[in-house]
DNA sequence: GTCTATATGCGGATAGAC
DNA sequence: GTCTATCCGCATATAGAC
C-alpha cells in the first residue's frame, strides 16, 4: 500500500526532526534515527535514498511549520497589526525550534523559491510588507525585513547578545523598517 | 623562547583558517591542518590543548580582521557617511570571507563581549549608530542594525534570495534603520 | 522490509620512543 | 618537539540472507 509506505517515511522524518531538536545538529545520524525507531540503519534506505534526501525533507517540513505559524498569526489582520503579528510569530518559531530553524536556514544554496512552502512564505511576507508600504511588489523592503528577522533570531539564538540582552532591539528595528519601507 | 612558540601557534592558526576558507567548515580536521604544515597531527597539541581551543582562536582572529576592516572603512567619517561606510565594510567582509564569517557567528553561546576584538566591534557599532540617532548609548538601535547586517549577509551567502536577488534590499534596510533610530 | 555483516572512510586524542 | 603506533569512536552506504 502506498499509505503504509508514506506513513513510515513520515515516521522517519518525525524521528529525525525530534532527534535534531533534542540532541543537536551533529547528533543526527542514520544509526541514531534508526535506533529511535527500533530498527537498524540500513532499513532507512527504503524510505530515503540517502542522507541528503532526508535532510531536504526536514527542511521542507520546517518551512511548512513556519508557514503554518505565520499564517495563523496573520489571520485576517491588515497593515501594521499584520506586519507586527507575522514578525513576532517568525521570531517565536525560531525561539521555540531553534535547532530546526538554524538547520532550515543553513547554507545549501537553495533559494526559498525552490520549496513549495518557501514560495508561500515569501508571498506572505511580500503581502505583509505591501500592507505597510503601499507598494504592492516591494521586493527590496521584503528582503530587508526578512534579513532583520533572520539576523535577530540567529544572533539571539547563538547567544551573541551580551548580558544586557537585545533590549528593545527587535521592536526598534521593526518600527524603523515598517516606517521606512518605500 | 616565547617568540618561537608564538610564531608557531600563529602558523597553525593561519593554516587552519586557510583550510576553513578553501575547503569548508567540515574539512577542518587536525590531521588535515597538520598535513598542510608538513607535520603530523599529534604535534599540534603542543600549540592548542584541543580542537576547541583552536576553534576559539579562529573566531578571535576573525573578529580581529572584521574589526580592522570596519575601522579602516570608518576612518574619520561622521554620521551618515560613517554609518553607511561601516555597514558596507561589514557586508564586504562577509562576502570576501564567507566561511570564516559564518564560522565566527556560529552558535557557541559566546557573547560578543567575551572577546577583545568583539568588545571593540560592539563599541564601534554603538558609536556609528549614535552618529545617526543622536542618542549616545543606543543599544537597541545597534542591536537592530547588527541584526539586519548579519541577516542580510547570512541569507545572501546561504543562497536564499531567489533569482531576482536581493535587489535594493540592503540599501533600503540601511536607509530605514538610519532614519528610524530613536 | 528488515536483518547481519562488512567495506571504507573519517575524526579526536594519548602513550611513549626518539 | 616531533614522531609512530594505537585506541576508540563515529559515520554513510552496500550485499545478500531471511
Amino acid at each position: 500500500m502506498a499509505q503504509a509506505r508514506k506513513l513510515h517515511s513520515q515516521l522517519v522524518l518525525e524521528a529525525a526532526i525530534d532527534l535534531l531538536e533534542k540532541k543537536g545538529r551533529d547528533a543526527v545520524s542514520l544509526r541514531t534515527i534508526a535506533r529511535l525507531l527500533g530498527v537498524k540503519a540500513p532499513s532507512l534506505y527504503r524510505y530515503f535514498g540517502d542522507k541528503a534526501a532526508l535532510e531536504a525533507a526536514i527542511v521542507e517540513e520546517g518551512n511548512r511549520l513556519l508557514l503554518e505559524a505565520t499564517r495563523s498569526a496573520l489571520g485576517r489582520k491588515k497593515r501594521r497589526p499584520a506586519f507586527a503579528s507575522v514578525a513576532v510569530a517568525y521570531l517565536e518559531f525560531a525561539r521555540k525550534r531553534p535547532v530546526l530553524y538554524a538547520f532550515m536556514m543553513e547554507g545549501r544554496d537553495v533559494p526559498v523559491a525552490a520549496s513549495t512552502a518557501g514560495k508561500q512564505l515569501w508571498k506572505l511576507l511580500l503581502g505583509v510588507v505591501a500592507g505597510v508600504s503601499g507598494n504592492l511588489d516591494n521586493t527590496s523592503a521584503a528582503v530587508a525585513v526578512w534579513s532583520f528577522l533572520h539576523g535577530f533570531a540567529s544572533l539571539e539564538q547563538a547567544g551573541r547578545f551580551g548580558k544586557a540582552g537585545p533590549q528593545k532591539g527587535f521592536e526598534v528595528g521593526l518600527e524603523a523598517l515598517a516606517a521606512g519601507a518605500p
